[in-house]
DNA sequence: CGCCGTTTGGAACGAAGAGTCAAAAACCTA
DNA sequence: TAGGTTTTTGACTCTTCGTTCCAAACGGCG
């Protein structure tokens, strides 16, 4: 009967997401995969059939490990209204530590292959559009809660972080400045009283 | 003497210039470029040296032509309050036409590019904190005018602007959504208040 | 008109791209 | 231990990439 795999499909698609990550869909070619991967050139093709299937396969990863697992906690962690405020914080926080200067995949994603292909265009459209779900239940969350006041509208509220939020994740690849970060995290603050 | 070149420079820059913002700098081939510009590939070499170099012409061509004349057409049609709404509507009013689904190149390359070649990061940056500085400097007019209060911090206040209209050209170019985007103008005129 | 230096166009180059294949190696069952 | 099945491997194909080169076309100047 079949063999058990050499490799563990979940290690080499995590670095596959590294590298697409690190460089976009474009400039990361099969051999920065094979070396990045560890496994070889046959390997990958037999287990994840062409260059573009496999980045579809990384950006699931990513959206589950990265993307999910970071909601999920936050929302675990802390009380709804707290919540948001580290969402904002944990990134800048990555940001100067130097553990994540390479932004958000699915935003870099939604620039470099979204007008071009829609497929992924979608598939990164509904995971972002989950991320304006958590502010707006967040916010929903504090309200019932007797943390934000209940007259602001939630999902309007929700659409601005979403998009104050978009706008860090392309500062911390390209423009980490701590100043011009925590500016947008003390407006974060000042948009929830 | 020499003759002239049978081909206008600032035109191929421009067709080059809109090939890079639709699919980005390693997507476009060099016969995507001679294909955009109509000009020879050999006239593409001799007059632009190769790929990188042209593309920096382009960009420079973009942030001539696009962010520059963007800012000061608004600088100069508008009081400074209503300048800055400007920046945000009109970004907005170009998507729901179909004018610009393309989003900023500027910002497109920042993504991109900036993080593995610091020659076009420290371009980019440079270019961008000059909205940043848009900015600033008309929120500082309008509180000379009165028309924004004088104690709201003027270079804090301007950071959040930028951070919020990268994510809006981000928006524009992969979920142009139409409440997403009155959501988010709504939220630059309550800023200013 | 004929020379000169540029521009032009397209063929051609080597390198690198994505993807294929068949033989060897490895594991499981018998 | 031997047979059957599947993974692994790296050499291979074919295409496209960015770039170069050279002969032909061209316009201004003597």
């Amino acid at each position: 009967m079949p063999w058990e795999k050499q490799y563990d499909e979940t290690d080499v698609l995590e670095r596959a997401m590294e590298a697409f990550w690190a460089r976009g869909y474009e400039a990361t070619s099969i051999n920065d995969l094979v070396a990045a991967t560890g496994i070889n050139r046959g390997s990958l093709y037999a287990g994840f059939s062409d260059k573009r299937s496999l980045f579809l396969r990384a950006l699931d990863h990513y959206d589950r490990e990265h993307r999910q697992t970071f909601l999920l906690a936050l929302e675990r962690d802390h009380a709804p209204r707290e919540a948001i405020l580290a969402a904002f914080r944990q990134v800048v926080e990555a940001c100067e530590e130097g553990r994540n200067r390479k932004g958000c995949l699915l935003v870099n994603t939604a620039i470099e292959l979204s007008l071009h292909d829609s497929d992924i265009g979608d598939i990164v459209k509904a995971k972002l559009e989950e991320v304006e779900t958590f502010f707006r239940a967040r916010i929903e969350a504090a309200q019932k809660e007797g943390t934000i006041r209940p007259e602001i509208p939630a999902a309007e509220k929700a659409r601005v972080l979403f998009g104050l939020f978009i706008g860090l994740r392309v500062i911390t690849r390209s423009r980490p400045d701590p100043v011009l970060m925590a500016s947008i995290v003390n407006q974060v603050e000042a948009l929830l009283d």
